[in-house]
DNA sequence: ATTGTACCTGACTAAATAGTCGGGTATAAT
DNA sequence: ATTATACCCGACTATTTAGTCAGGTACAAT
């Protein structure tokens, strides 16, 4: 039985999203008393209470303007939601491979599982190094979203290990020599013949283009 | 004569700003002042007074948290800083004329001046919808920075007006037919004549790619 | 008909938080 | 030697802000 957000705890739930994203920080109860149009304190501790125990949002007791919106509330709003950071990998050299930090990201809410702060099985995100994945729209800085698998598929673009190292390459597994091998997805690079020391951790599902800003010529 | 700031100041600066980073909003004087090691409020007032007076960050009297770090704060501590975010144009079908809607955006340091909230001459940051310039890495959802000018070179890639229509392209001048022109960068697209109701505003310096999930195959 | 839930009211209190007062030291500039 | 500036101290007050109390209404479910 899914906790459900009703539409007046979803205007107060907005209401803290615009509020937060022009002034850098929270409203008080005050505040939220105003935009909502409601003369009494209770009536926005009520709601807060019933965000906070949806899981939608996170709040400090007696604390002034302490209110976080956590990756449940921005589902509920239709924003992004997150999750884990673990780490860098390459897309050129193989770098040491990666370990949850604690850091979050946004992700796209399909990947997210309903419950608070609990993903979907075994998905995470990777920055990626390098420029060995160019013409598969992975770029140097990027990010992927990376679902743990047991199977692949020839073409899926894999995290792959080779010892420590991490690395990400397009699988391919072909009728021909040289059968199985990891392909980088810019001429610049050649390909990886499979050998004992790698494996590969998962699929990457979808990439997040870095937010940079790039000169034009 | 430059407001500088101090070691002291640019120690607060980034404590204030690691604090918002994984809170979501501002601490308290009282946490201000334990994280800085000094033992009184009136330290962390005068070092805000001083961040305030040199336009680092922006404070509401007799509020709690009411903290906001402005772009020239982003600036001491080496993040990046804001444009003026002024609206949408496209690289596809041309849209209504964009005009400045009082909201910020990230944007290249370079590009902006030491004082507080005020741009370099004539620089703005659009939006761009459509697909007519993906082969210059222009991508639907991006943003780009527009420099105003005057003279332009072949080659440019530029915000030009059709009447109150905003749209980006490469902006073509050669020797033989047809001599003056636009050209979408996508071959999709045809290339626009030159006629009188067209005109440029701007130059394209940089673009920031959006920040978007895109599946991969 | 009663129970529960979502929402509301207005007056009140308790706690958190910003700000003040009246000083101080150390350092560099005039 | 004086002045200005950057920084600090500790005790205090004022204000803001969250939270409580003791209710109430409307509506759907049992």
């Amino acid at each position: 039985m899914e906790k459900q957000i009703t539409p007046r705890q979803k205007q107060l739930l907005s209401i803290l999203y615009e509020y937060i994203q022009d002034s850098g920080y929270p409203p008080t109860f005050e505040e939220m008393r105003q935009k909502l149009d409601v003369s009494s304190n209770q009536s926005i501790k009520d709601l807060l209470e019933k965000l906070k125990s949806g899981g939608f949002i996170k709040k400090g007791e007696s604390q002034a303007r302490g209110i976080t919106i956590l990756p449940l509330g921005y589902e509920a709003l239709g924003q992004p939601s997150l999750a884990p950071f673990v780490g860098a990998t390459s897309a050129g050299v193989p770098i040491q491979a990666v370990s949850f930090d604690g850091e979050w990201m946004e992700m796209p809410a399909t990947h997210y599982d309903t419950k608070i702060e609990r993903l979907k099985a075994n998905v995470y995100v990777l920055r990626v190094y390098g420029d060995s994945m160019i013409n598969a729209g992975i770029n140097d800085g990027d990010h992927v979203l990376v679902q743990e698998k047991k199977e692949f598929s020839s073409g899926d673009i894999v995290l792959a290990y080779d010892g420590d190292d991490a690395t990400i390459k397009r699988f391919m597994s072909v009728n021909e020599p040289p059968y199985l091998y990891l392909k980088p997805e810019n001429p610049k690079y050649k390909i990886i013949l499979f050998r004992d020391s790698i494996s590969m951790a998962g699929k990457v599902m979808a990439v997040l283009k870095s937010r940079q800003w790039v000169p034009v010529s």
